[in-house]
DNA sequence: ATACGATTGAAACAATCGTTTAATTCGATT
DNA sequence: AATCGAATTAAACGATTGTTTCAATCGTAT
């Protein structure tokens, strides 16, 4: 199974897995290293510290995740920058793909939890490196809605980021019904939510 | 100060301003009692346990806000059952009147990330505590939008549920002005918030 | 004043935390 | 086959975790 991988990539798994489930506070390293079977000293040999080991945690899937934003924004603002329909698309399907891989479906969570962590370092990491990605979707929106302000259209970015966040993770009312998989399980999710985030957008 | 307050309230106050710094597992019982100023003892003596605590911390507030939004929904709902608007706002102001309080300012935050917490107890407690005001809260617009299936109603609450939190916590990429008083700032989001999501649950 | 239950205090408990050390094993290169 | 650096291992480090113990103190009712 997971043998196929290399000590390196197993811990960056089992981390993935368990600090969606419990945190990265709730998370010890003996944890990790039991669930990815590798000795307890790898993880400072390989990552230096449990700090850096969320910080690579977050480069891994971020860098992928924003890639395929930022180049399925531009595809579709090049074919037409008032599809703004299309620009959520852009948004949300990146990470809609990611639920769908067995790992990704945990690092949604990671996301979500790292939001919720107000003054440590992780904030500032994720806003330092990805934060011109929700910028250059500001401006794609901006053109589309070009009587919003700059003001109410980050107040509903915002909205549209916390109701994503919030959705994907599978927090609240709707819980995914067990007859339902998760791939169909998200797809409804991004479609409800395309349809919800482009009316409060155009509100 | 704090010194009116006796040794159980200050444990309280100081455990929610840490648990929304620091989140749950990232406090330490001693920066609880030393906050608070009392004996690392006190905890356990008033509280059982610090699970324990997590929990009151949450009752405290959740039950001061849920009687909120339920009086105040019933209370637009007898006066205009059709008034979408008023029954938002008798769900965001109650949130919104808790970051102008000091020490609810911090919950917002400790109820942000008990939602991120997903297999802990915690989750499991808010839902089967508190579940029965979104429920509610759901019959209320059932009426307003008759037209929306069930499945549709719920996915849009958890968009709005999600885009309050986010909000309200002050994720994102809408911050705080130096200049602008937390208040002020919060007025705002409910404004914007409503407006976003008044739109979006007619979409 | 005396007695008594409630509360607080200082100290210690075993368990677990992240990290480090030093010895060992492995794989590729000479 | 010998060598050398990379990778892994077992074991221990000091610090901190939640919890418990038991004596000291407090306020109140007798």
């Amino acid at each position: 199974m997971t043998n196929h991988f290399n000590t390196k990539e197993r811990i960056l798994h089992a981390a993935e897995d368990l600090f969606a489930q419990h945190g990265f506070a709730g998370t010890s390293l003996r944890q990790v290293t039991s669930r990815a079977d590798v000795n307890i000293a790898a993880v400072n040999y390989h990552f230096g510290s449990k700090e850096n080991l969320v910080h690579e945690v977050f480069k891994h899937r971020m860098d992928e995740m924003s890639e395929k934003r930022l180049s399925a924004l531009s595809e579709c603002v090049a074919k037409d920058p008032a599809d703004l329909h299309g620009i959520l698309l852009a948004f949300i399907q990146p990470a809609l793909a990611l639920t769908m891989d067995r790992h990704g479906a945990s690092f949604v969570r990671v996301l979500a939890r790292a939001y919720a962590e107000k003054n440590d370092g992780l904030r500032n990491f994720l806003s330092e490196n990805y934060g011109q990605v929700l910028r250059e979707f500001a401006k794609a929106i901006a053109v589309c809605l070009p009587q919003l302000s700059k003001e109410e259209l980050y107040w509903r970015m915002d909205f549209t980021a916390g109701a994503l966040t919030y959705a994907m993770a599978d927090f609240g009312l709707i819980r995914r019904q067990p007859g339902v998989t998760e791939k169909a399980h998200c797809e409804k999710a991004a479609q409800h939510l395309i349809a919800f985030a482009q009316a409060g957008l155009k509100a």
